[in-house]
DNA sequence: TTGAAAGCGCTACCAG
DNA sequence: CTGGTAGCGCTTTCAA
């Protein structure tokens, strides 16, 4: 059943059937309706290859996914904002569509998505410092949503991210008031943005207690298990090994997890562990309890947001650059039930910033 | 830049250099390449929404993701295999688009997406037995995949699965080579087809030797962190606890393994874990070993092999159904370097079934 | 081997 | 308030 059709059946003209779906104020209320009845007893559904080249509008937003190794693992944090974000799309009409490429075609992507017209816009993931990206979409033209930032950037441009710098220095003022000194910072790579941040949070932590952040415990790679797993192994081969770890993924925390139960350390009674974007982490002397800085959830709301900034940028193009930072969650439970609720216990005074 | 700026830079007709560009044989060679030259120098594309409109094809596979609550997890190996289908699309001229419904529409977005005519096939994941699914597709007609089966629909119909039965027979075989004999399973739930696959390989294993499970220790439940701490606890507390457990994902085996080290037991010294679609697990007795079944690598890849199955069913859609099982991995290595290369050691005969 | 012209199914402009 | 009509940019007959 198409628009023709449909409007011949009513009897009526298929200018005023669109126009009756579509919210036009100019239709006689009855007419209206009038069609959508019929409209829902044909199950008539516009085709939205013809609505799209009708519209100059593709009704769709780009989600570019480069892929550096063939056996690379897909960042769950980036399954979780997407889910967010398709969540937006659906209700908006909007198709999601996703373009893995390898890495080095990246730009190539963009530039064939806004050639090609197949998306309205596009949101940024994993960006780097004055990331080149940002410069490219805004000349291209394709509209645009970062999330995360990309500092050092001259373009100004659209962002949503979670304030990394107070969700670590928080997490780190958390350690240092059980009486951790030798806390070990197991970060991603620090050209990222948010990874940047993370370190400067952590330090300052350090500093505003006149502590000075040890060098052998900071370190910075690969968020893989692999790479989480021989940071802290060679930690705590150290002389004087961490008592406690800040980790940067749930993933690297899987590796620092391993390197300590492989020492024989307990965790919770040996070492602590505090594992953000994770739903679950360590964090006991004394006692017991998980500490969460942002959870997976609040990752999934981070994308329902960044979309509906990016619809509503791509509805109001003139508009001035949106930007919105998100808080991490904190969340404080006991670790031997089911995770707890976020209201499940306050966040202590002392775990503020 | 369009086709019709473009042919008349070339004093041609917009039908011939249609059928330049797209490979038609009827155009003169000489005339091809000139084409072909201009269109790259003006870096002319063609708009993929005249052109699905005009041919009548949406250029693009769907993917539905039905979430259950708000706050569920996306599950990781979903999102290799979707990174593995994106590149095969990619390389095709194919978009992919995701839709993510509540899991209540799942239906309904399947009408809608063959309504519409927004994609050309999709493919569906995590089948249960006997899924609804495969009927529905059939009869509105779109073009399928399913990634696993659905075992019991009389509808015939597509797939491409990995051996879950043989690989839980392999690994259990490998436990009991050690000498375990108190062997977990902290399976999925068993409607979902894989997890009753895995519950059938797990089984066999044991009584091929003679040995009958034990129901305590045989769960079956969600493959969340939390639901994998709370059965392997459960199961540790037992008089006669599990001296191995095996785990059939990531996710809960990161709760298997957060119970035991609440218990104070060491990992691969005091209790061997194997789990499943991870890329490291723990198999130790008195050899210091990880071992993998199925790898997330190996779940990229199956993501490539489905969206070729499913390309080739929409180019001859009058085929026969399609079918294809992989073999799951199954790696020995040591545990405390990093992740080792698939020929690191060969798998020991006692591992294959 | 090339070109003219008729759609694909919808939206949007302009008349009435 | 409703309808005729001209596209959107491409593909695909059909003619030459």
């Amino acid at each position: 059943m198409n628009l023709k059709e449909l409007a011949h059946q009513l009897g009526l003209s298929p200018t005023t059937v669109s126009r009756a779906l579509n919210g036009y104020p100019e239709v006689n209320e009855a007419t209206r309706e009038r069609v959508m009845a019929a409209a829902k007893r044909f199950n008539y559904r516009p085709n939205s290859r013809a609505q799209r080249l009708a519209t100059g509008r593709a009704l769709a937003i780009g989600h570019v996914i480069p892929i550096a190794s063939k056996h690379e693992m897909v960042n769950p944090v980036f399954a979780d904002f997407i889910a967010g974000a398709g969540e937006t799309y659906s209700r908006n009409g909007y198709d999601m569509v996703l373009s893995v490429v390898p890495d080095n075609e990246e730009e190539a992507a963009y530039r064939e998505l806004k050639a090609r017209g197949s998306v309205d816009g596009v949101i940024v993931h994993g960006p780097r410092m004055d990331d080149p990206r940002v410069r490219l979409l805004a000349e291209i033209g394709l509209p645009f949503v970062v999330h995360g930032r990309a500092s050092g950037s001259q373009t100004p441009y659209s962002w949503l991210d979670v304030n990394n710098r107070r969700a670590f220095r928080r997490a780190t003022d958390f350690l240092l008031d059980l009486g951790h000194r030798r806390i070990a910072l197991i970060n991603g790579l620090e050209f990222m943005d948010f990874a940047m941040r993370r370190r400067i949070g952590f330090t300052e932590a350090l500093e505003a207690r006149g502590l000075t952040p040890a060098p052998e415990l900071l370190s910075s790679a690969e968020m893989t298990e692999g790479r989480g797993h021989a940071m802290a192994a060679g930690m705590l081969a150290l002389p004087e090994p961490p008592t406690a770890f800040l980790v940067a993924s749930m993933i690297s925390g899987m590796g620092v997890r391993r390197a300590v139960e492989e020492r024989g350390l307990r965790i919770g009674r040996d070492v602590s562990i505090i594992i953000h974007d994770d739903d679950l982490s360590y964090m006991k002397n004394g006692e017991d309890v998980p500490i969460y800085t942002a959870t997976r959830s609040s990752v999934r709301e981070a994308g329902r947001q960044a979309a509906e900034m990016l619809l509503s940028i791509i509805a109001e193009p003139s508009g001035e650059p949106q930007t919105r930072l998100l808080e991490a969650d904190l969340i404080i439970g006991q670790s031997t039930g089911p995770a707890p609720a976020a209201s499940a216990r306050p966040v202590p005074a002392h775990a503020r910033t």
